[in-house]
DNA sequence: TTTCTAGTTTAGAATTATTATAAACTGGAA
DNA sequence: TTCCAGTTTATAATAATTCTAAACTAGAAA
């Protein structure tokens, strides 16, 4: 699906160096066919478990952030805590079961707004997201 | 709007002692017309800042979490960094400006949803909230 | 190819919000 | 008035994230 040439003008097309780290942590990330809900810490785990060449943490705080900024990631609003992220960038929602923290997309067309209201004079909609939270 | 007496009464309620601490704080909270958006940090502020007997910065978050337990307070999703508490509970939604950090509420018939989705199976719906986000 | 440098990675320290601890205090039942 | 479970408090501990500054590297230019 994501051939590393793809990925390093990916990366180019956004300015960002293709460095060895993000082409790996991009391959990790969009290499996959279902979409992917993780935070930093599951990802660092998933990336350095059975590498001997580890990739430090900071980086992966960098590359994130950068992939956020470069509009390959959405960053998802439910736990005070932690930061969740989705390979998932189209306009979509989510269902957050408290217990288990699972996140589980809900596409946009399953939800359907009949009415939105006017933002605060002076000020744009950049988006809308519904969260569902959900329990046993 | 909210006397002492009304005060110790809906701690009680909920079995909860009313404290000095408490009963200060829940007057400050809902004593007021209009709801209220905080985070910990603000309301620390605002009641420590021109009195001579300090709550402890422990018992605001203590407080805090009982109120929300309670139902007095409505815990929002929005920035990861902080927890914001609103002490509007009743079902609404928010505006959410990124660059001041300012949340609004919107009234609950301002959103008006024509498609809900499926819970996954074996689990119910606790509630629904959506977040506009906007910019200048 | 080699040189050079701005951009990047890194380990570790610093920061920030929050939670835990354990000793002192207190509301209110007996 | 006594007593104690529930509460408050100062402080330490924790956890996620950001900062720092030294070492490294991609890739443009010589």
């Amino acid at each position: 699906m994501y051939q590393k040439k793809e990925i390093v003008n990916k990366l180019r097309s956004s300015g960002l160096r293709p460095t060895k780290q993000r082409v790996l942590i991009a391959k990790k990330l969009f290499d996959r066919d279902k979409t992917f809900h993780f935070t930093i810490e599951t990802l660092n785990k998933k990336i350095n478990k059975k590498r001997s060449e580890k990739i430090s943490l900071a980086t992966i705080y960098n590359t994130i952030e950068a992939f956020t900024n470069a509009g390959y990631l959405k960053e998802i609003l439910t736990s005070k805590s932690k930061s969740y992220y989705d390979t998932n960038i189209k306009s979509h929602h989510h269902f957050y079961d408290e217990g288990t923290k699972e996140l589980t997309d809900i596409d946009y067309s399953q939800i359907k707004l009949s009415k939105v209201p006017i933002p605060p004079k002076g000020k744009k909609i950049k988006n809308l997201e519904v969260v569902i939270r959900v329990q046993k």
